[in-house]
DNA sequence: AGCCAGGACAAGT
DNA sequence: ACTTGTCATGGC
């Protein structure tokens, strides 16, 4: 990958195991939108928009020091994915995801955004998730521009309270929101410290909160911590391991890239692999 | 209309 | 240690 710049906009030529239609679309962030091909979101409190290209990515807007401050390392560009992916096709099953998926790229976002955005994740569906995340930052975040509102701190919304969230209606999830935010404002919980804290401490950590179980604390850790051995499992890839590699798989079986090899699989198992899924859900289901 | 959603928790075996 | 019902809301 070659970086330049160009009248205020960073040009990304040669990028390879970078799609930006996967690595937004995946389920790993819900402020990034597509508009007559330009994604505009919302991340590490700025607002940036970015297109892509063949192997080509503008990111619009963008001084060099503000592209290698914040987006080389939230966009995962210093890692050689074309290695990961050698590493992790130990089988069939996960090359023929990868085929599908391969410019998926783990973002490296905000460690408090991403606890927060699986929180409010858990028992619902993407599009309610980004509505919920979107109100949310325009009744608590600080305005970075027109209409446009940074994530919330935790003392923004541990001060709210949890009856200042009602107005986003995310149901039982407020008071798991609160807990959460109650507990890093206070300091009880330092999500900077986690990422030199070994994998399962650092778990351990973020499941005191009320409402973070295995999942939502894999989610975080990965997306938002630089876990990469964390694996995420949710309804999709409960169901994908289970029909690939059986009742008793265990995600060391991809080693230390295994959120990765999630990532991928979880990606193909709702974008490729749907129609075949639901007809032996179906006839399973018939079976029993 | 009714099932489901990137689950967690408590209560019951 | 496993299973089951419940939780609040809305997308499709």
């Amino acid at each position: 990958m070659e970086v330049f710049s160009e009248n205020n906009n960073i040009i990304l030529r040669s990028c390879e195991n970078f799609d930006l239609d996967q690595t937004f679309n995946c389920g790993q962030c819900f402020r990034f939108e597509k508009a007559d091909g330009v994604y505009t979101g919302v991340a590490l409190g700025r607002q940036i928009s970015l297109m892509q290209e063949g192997d080509t990515v503008i990111i619009y807007n963008t001084a060099p020091e503000e592209f290698e401050a914040k987006w080389r390392a939230y966009f995962d560009l210093d890692r050689d994915y074309a290695a990961i992916i050698r590493e992790l096709s130990f089988d069939e099953r996960i090359r023929t995801a990868v085929q599908k998926t391969s410019g998926i790229r783990i973002l490296r976002q905000d460690g408090w955004e991403t606890l927060c955005a699986f929180i409010i994740s858990q028992n619902n569906n993407i599009p309610r998730i980004k509505k919920i995340i979107a109100s949310l930052c325009r009744l608590l975040g600080e305005a970075i521009g027109e209409n446009v509102y940074a994530f919330p701190t935790a003392e923004r919304i541990c001060s709210a309270g949890e009856a200042g969230l009602t107005a986003l209606n995310c149901g039982y999830r407020a008071k798991y929101l609160y807990d959460a935010a109650k507990k890093v404002a206070q300091g009880e919980i330092d999500l900077t410290r986690l990422p030199k804290l070994p994998y399962m401490e650092a778990k351990q950590e973020l499941m005191k909160i009320k409402g973070v179980g295995d999942k939502v604390a894999d989610c975080a850790l990965l997306f938002g911590l630089g876990f990469y051995e964390a694996f995420p499992m949710d309804v999709w890839v409960k169901r994908a391991v289970r029909n690939y590699y059986g009742a008793d798989f265990k995600p060391e079986y991809f080693g230390r890239y295994a959120g990765i090899a999630q990532q991928y699989l979880f990606y193909y198992e709702r974008s490729f692999a749907k129609k075949a899924n639901s007809r032996t859900a179906n006839t399973e289901k018939v079976q029993c």
